[in-house]
DNA sequence: CAAATATATGTAGTCAACTACATATATTCC
DNA sequence: GGAATATATGTAGTTGACTACATATATTTG
């Protein structure tokens, strides 16, 4: 079993080594989307995939929902006007929110998406079903983030 | 619990998830660094741990032993040698190679940072050591990534 | 041993997220 | 009900990785 320096230096490097595995999942995944004919960029998954589910919102839920900062999501939508996969109109009643939805277009091409999740589910599950599940590891961490901060944890043991 | 969209959509949106971890991890690390008073960026610290560890590198080594690609390493380099924490030399025997390496400066930087690596290392196993093991998690993902890529996988159940 | 190929480094430009700041509209509270 | 504050959206510029391409030097091969 061949080691590097940075996998030897094990915890140091989970946020470099988080980085590396999500783009390499990210890259597979344009792939897959191409292997299907499917016009279809992975980054456009979380809003599309939400205004699928929740059909509308205005853009700072949006932002929260994906946990994305709200510019993000504004470029994100942009493109995807352009694409003319949604269209927005503003609130009557808080005249401030712009209110996002699936276009026809859109709502067409996520259908046609549900064949290739049910794929990216099935070979996701293959790698990810280890001994130590990654989701649920992620899950996890998550909740002990939510919970008390890595800098907080740090910081008790700065103080020692 | 609450639970948003994208979490519920689950193993679909696995890279986007990995991504806002690793961010969340590194900018805790920078205030970790922060609140020991040095002057470090998280992002410096693969090849700057590296040439801790192996001391003299060329650039194509140094790369392939991070997992980065090489022009990422060249503008690393350049804002470290600008920090004048490394420097670099043209090998004797193959002209082509720049063999890069600590400064004293360096050299004493890294030694500072020992104790700040110990708090994280160990704030990180408190994060870590869960139920299912985030690092042993990862590392699994990766064995089989790299025995059979996502794509690979994928396209077993495309041609089904 | 010269031509073809491979390797090492470097530059330029892209990408997908971010933060900081600006502006417009709503809400709250003296 | 006007001033202060909060919220929603938007723009500009940054960041930290990448790919594609260019050039120089080594190595291989006919």
């Amino acid at each position: 079993m061949e080691q590097n320096v940075i996998d030897a230096s094990g915890l140091l490097a989970v946020s470099t080594r988080l980085q590396r595995l999500s783009d390499q999942i990210r890259k597979d995944g344009l792939l897959i989307y191409k292997a299907f004919g499917i016009d279809f960029q992975p980054k456009w998954f979380p809003v599309l995939y939400t205004l699928y589910k929740k059909s509308t919102m205005n853009v700072v839920s949006l932002s929260d929902e994906i946990g994305y900062a709200h510019p993000s999501t504004i470029s994100l939508l942009k493109e995807l006007e352009k694409e003319k996969l949604i269209r927005s109109k503003k609130d009557k009643v808080d005249t401030r929110k712009r209110l996002v939805e699936l276009t026809e277009k859109g709502t067409a091409l996520l259908s046609t998406m549900e064949p290739v999740w049910d794929v990216i589910i099935k070979a996701t599950a293959e790698i990810t079903n280890t001994q130590n599940n990654l989701m649920k590891a992620i899950n996890e961490v998550e909740a002990s983030l939510k919970e008390k901060s890595f800098l907080q944890r740090a910081e008790v043991y700065i103080k020692k």
